[in-house]
RNA sequence: GUCCACAUAGCUCAGCUGGAUAGAGCAACGGCCUUCUAAGCCGUAGGUCAUGGGUUCGAAUCCCUUUGUGGACGCCA
């Protein structure tokens, strides 16, 4: 709740006891900012909502409170309108003192404590070490790197977490596939497994190993060599998903390997502590887990007839771990793909005697590339599946960032590649920076300018939009990071910077000669500038001081 | 077949713990550069919020029906 709205709220209740003599709660009253300006510049519903109590109707409890209302100095104005809504006129004073805060913050400006003393493990990406990320993984990595920021900046203690899958048979088949393709560089026949990896990052990896170690492995014990290949073929498909997503913006503070799970002997103590439970019996020579005591629609395998553990297992164990660090919210991003593992999870978590909610998974719907109206299935280039690198490439960072954050995850999303890679007004980040830019060359013309401590030259209804908007976004900022919606900060940033453009538009600071107007004027722009780059900072786009136009 | 999402302007999408006349961008049409960047501004037009019902002072929003689209239903990961 921002300064504004904690005064008006306060206010509303005394009068409303006052008048009524009814004690009224902060979440029982609703202020918000009406849709037609015209209205006012804040409004409540309280008195329809003291309809069914009074039995009275609305607009005649909403005149008494007015009457109240119009006491109180702090308003310019009071009215009723519509079934009975109070839209209230703020005085100048009131509404500008947000500018000092804004300019005082500085890059602080936004943050909150929303969600101070809360600890939450975000995990995301964790796409298998196989291959290269491609465009399902690019909306996931920017989603929840998203999340992340906006966690932090609401206070929460936040770990970003990378589930690294290095333990099961697709990493079999990665040494398999890795080896097939080492011996095809030498000339050798090895066969490359059906359900291998075919794809041309395992040929330029094959590649960087025999450049730095020849023909060696062509000579050593199968077994070892099979080994070896294992942990190379991680080693570099790891380094190189994380110097892609290095490239995009998105750092991770933790990579837990499925592997070291098994290493430190977790998967094994956390079946035990399942047995001991009495969630476990064995059936048909495996041993499987009652989900269906806790939601599921059937029991779930967690060690198969032949002695090994489905994937399952291990990752019952890395949630166990994230709690064990003191963690006690979870957040899961996983594709579309992955929904119906999502009750087995959270049931294994509920059968472990955890609270209901402790994880909580989003799930990221499918993307579609799309140029010119069609479907882009394949890369021109390689005939493989579009990677994140290429994706990076071929629209700019911010620009693919700026597309997948500014839509709600839950719905198929069209990637329009010719309106991202595009360099005009069809592309809505351009539109942002630029309103970002235009300040700066401003204040550029203008150094030196000092705050005042009450902009009694400001309040043209264009202004107030500008202040209005300012003064919601920490507020903004808490909420996204509570419903976890990053787009909303996007829906933040388009309506803002349109309140800046039009200024910018139809306020020209050159033709004015009030020395006094102007300062006060590089004050709400300079506010401004602080509250939009912070904005843009959240979803991890640039705030450029000018625009290249090429 | 069962389960889970989703359906809003020509296109891509906001709005969804119920509130005033359902919004934005793009595309279309008409204006605005001798003045801080026209990647901009101002205006016009565009809607049976998939369908049918229910809940109530009030429903795009909550509940049910039907249709359509996508996904999941492995001792794969």
């Amino acid at each position: 709740m921002n300064k504004i709205e904690e005064s008006l709220k306060s206010i509303v209740k005394d009068s409303v006891k006052k008048v009524y003599d009814i004690e009224l709660l902060d979440t029982d009253i609703v202020v918000e900012i009406p849709k037609d300006p015209s209205f006012g510049d804040y409004s409540t519903n309280v008195a329809m909502r003291l309809t069914k109590q009074l039995r009275q109707n609305p607009r005649a409890v909403a005149e008494k409170i007015v009457e109240e209302l119009k006491k109180n100095s702090y308003f310019e104005d009071v009215t009723i309108a519509g079934p009975g809504f109070i839209n209230f006129r703020l005085s100048k004073k009131a509404f500008t003192r947000v500018i000092n805060d804004v300019l005082l913050q500085n890059n602080n400006y936004g943050k909150n404590s929303s969600g101070k003393g809360l600890r939450i493990l975000v995990e995301y990406v964790s796409a298998n070490p196989t291959g290269d990320l491609h465009l399902g993984h690019a909306r996931g990595a920017v989603w929840g790197d998203c999340i992340t920021r906006l966690l932090n900046a609401s206070g929460y203690d936040c770990l970003r977490e990378y589930y690294v899958n290095d333990g099961g048979h697709q990493i079999d088949m990665l040494s398999e596939s890795l080896y097939s393709r080492y011996c095809e560089l030498f000339g050798i026949e090895y066969p490359l497994p059906e359900d291998g990896y075919h794809a041309q990052d395992i040929i330029d990896i094959a590649k960087q190993i025999k450049e730095e170690d020849d023909d060696k492995w062509l000579h050593v014990d199968p077994k070892e060599r099979f080994l070896i290949f294992k942990d190379k073929g991680i080693k570099l498909e790891l380094a190189k998903i994380e110097r892609d997503l290095s490239n995009y913006n998105c750092e991770f503070d933790s990579w837990i390997s499925e592997k070291s799970l098994y290493d430190t002997g977790y998967v094994q103590s956390t079946l035990e502590l399942m047995e001991k439970m009495g969630l476990t019996y064995e059936q048909d020579g495996a041993l499987w887990l009652k989900t269906t005591l806790y939601g599921d629609d059937k029991d779930r395998v967690l060690r198969k007839q032949d002695g090994s553990y489905t994937y399952f297992t291990p990752d019952i164990a890395n949630h166990i771990y994230k709690l064990e660090r003191g963690y006690t919210k979870l957040v899961n991003l996983w594709g579309a793909d992955h929904h119906g593992y999502v009750p087995r999870m959270c049931g294994a978590l509920d059968a472990l005697g955890n609270p209901k909610n402790t994880l909580e998974v989003d799930i990221i719907q499918m993307v579609r590339l799309v140029e010119n109206g069609k479907e882009v299935k394949m890369s021109k280039r390689t005939g493989n599946a579009i990677t994140i690198r290429e994706l990076c490439e071929e629209v700019g960072v911010d620009a693919a960032r700026y597309t997948f954050v500014s839509r709600a995850v839950d719905t198929h999303l069209d990637f329009d590649i010719g309106i991202a890679k595009s360099k005009t007004s069809e592309n809505p980040v351009y539109y942002a920076q630029y309103a970002h830019a235009r300040i700066c060359s401003l204040l550029k013309e203008y150094p030196i300018f000092t705050p005042v401590p009450s902009y009694d030259l400001i309040g043209d209804e264009k202004e107030k939009l500008l202040i209005k908007q300012m003064n919601e976004f920490p507020e903004i900022v808490a909420d996204a990071a509570l419903t976890r919606a990053p787009h909303k900060i996007c829906n933040f940033i388009q309506k803002f910077s349109q309140y800046i453009h039009s200024y910018y538009g139809s306020f020209k600071i050159k033709q004015l000669d009030n020395q006094e107007l102007i300062n006060q004027r590089l004050c709400l722009l300079k506010a401004c500038k602080i509250t939009l780059k912070n904005a843009l900072g959240l979803i991890g786009v640039s705030a450029p001081e000018s625009m290249n136009r090429e």
